[in-house]
DNA sequence: AGTATCAACAGACCGACAGTCGGTTTGTCA
DNA sequence: TGACAAACCGACTGTCGGTCTGTTGATACT
């Protein structure tokens, strides 16, 4: 059982890796099932197979895309003990992340309409949201019962940074300074 | 040139009501022109007639929604000459809207997937963006470059707290702890 | 009064698309 | 070697957004 399950594992990783790239280049609703089959040279039966359906396909890669960010922010916040320090490093790590456009796309525009806005919000409970309110609590700054609220607004701050960013012309100008507000308003959130 | 006008002046309006109820159901995806037009007992030819296409008539929806809205924030402010507090008074407006599931569905999770997230925020950028960064650079306390940044996340904050205030169980206790939250946040931005 | 005009409406029709389903191939293992 | 099941195939279906060729009836004009 091994040359079939490794084929299986090829075709599946081929499926997201061509409809990461169509995903990103033309959106979600643009993007037929007919055009990733045509691009990745496979059949419908086969991407059934693999995927109950165009949403399951989106939600594989969604995750990937996470799973990559991730890495980078773990990275970034590697060795900081200190709660803010950790955010703050967390925030420019993510803001980095975003000049890719498949982040911006697949994360910040298509997966709150594909999944809806609880369940993208859900997915980050586990991934991101989680850790800022980790962090929030850990430092104590934010009163207990405001931690949930403000490590929302600090999301939803960070996100509308990265969009915000994205459509600016002048784009390393426009980083540095996207980067230093980032600082400014954590900074200014965390006052107390 | 009278009873035709009124006749499809009020065709239009119909559609406009009906549509808004089965978006604010169903969510726009979900909602078929098919339905819609048997809900209103209108033939596809009228609705075609008076809307270019399905997102066509879901702008008018939202147009409708918007206008609504801000005509409530408006209220709210009215009389207010300090920048500041007629952004307190305006996002406390803001987040009482949003108890109303027209607003959060087809404001806040539809409008952005549809329209797509340029042109909901040249939206904004005309209604409630437009207003809140003249608020800031007449407060002054926010750097003038850093201004349109800034406006951008207060914006998308209270956005994120209207959305995580419609999730919320306990309804009137949330709200209040959210309209709090809302005032901190605000303060806690401001602050020099 | 007769008629030309045009906005408003009607509904049959079309292409595209997501998803289904009955088959076929092919590696695995008893 | 033959039973089994995962992987794959592709014709087919239902639905949906949008188009197109009319028809109707109020109004403007002579």
């Amino acid at each position: 059982m091994n040359k079939k399950i490794d084929r299986g594992q090829a075709t599946r990783e081929h499926l997201v890796a061509v409809a990461t790239g169509l995903f990103t280049e033309q959106g979600y609703d643009a993007t037929s099932i007919e055009a990733v089959l045509r691009a990745a040279d496979v059949s419908r039966g086969a991407l059934y197979h693999h995927f109950p359906g165009k949403d399951a396909l989106f939600a594989a890669v969604l995750d990937a895309v996470y799973e990559r960010v991730e890495a980078e922010g773990a990275r970034a916040v590697e060795g900081v003990t200190e709660p803010v320090a950790a955010l703050r490093a967390a925030c420019l790590a993510w803001i980095r992340s975003t000049a890719d456009p498949v982040v911006r796309q697949v994360m910040l525009i298509d997966a709150p309409a594909v999944l809806g806005w609880q369940r993208w919000r859900e997915l980050d409970e586990r991934r991101a949201l989680g850790k800022i309110k980790a962090a929030l609590r850990r430092d104590g700054r934010i009163p207990a019962a405001r931690v949930d609220l403000f490590a929302h607004v600090l999301l939803a701050g960070m996100n509308e940074v990265a969009m915000v960013l994205a459509r600016a012309e002048d784009h390393p100008g426009a980083a540095a300074e996207a980067e230093a507000a980032a600082v400014d308003l954590l900074d200014r959130l965390l006052r107390t």
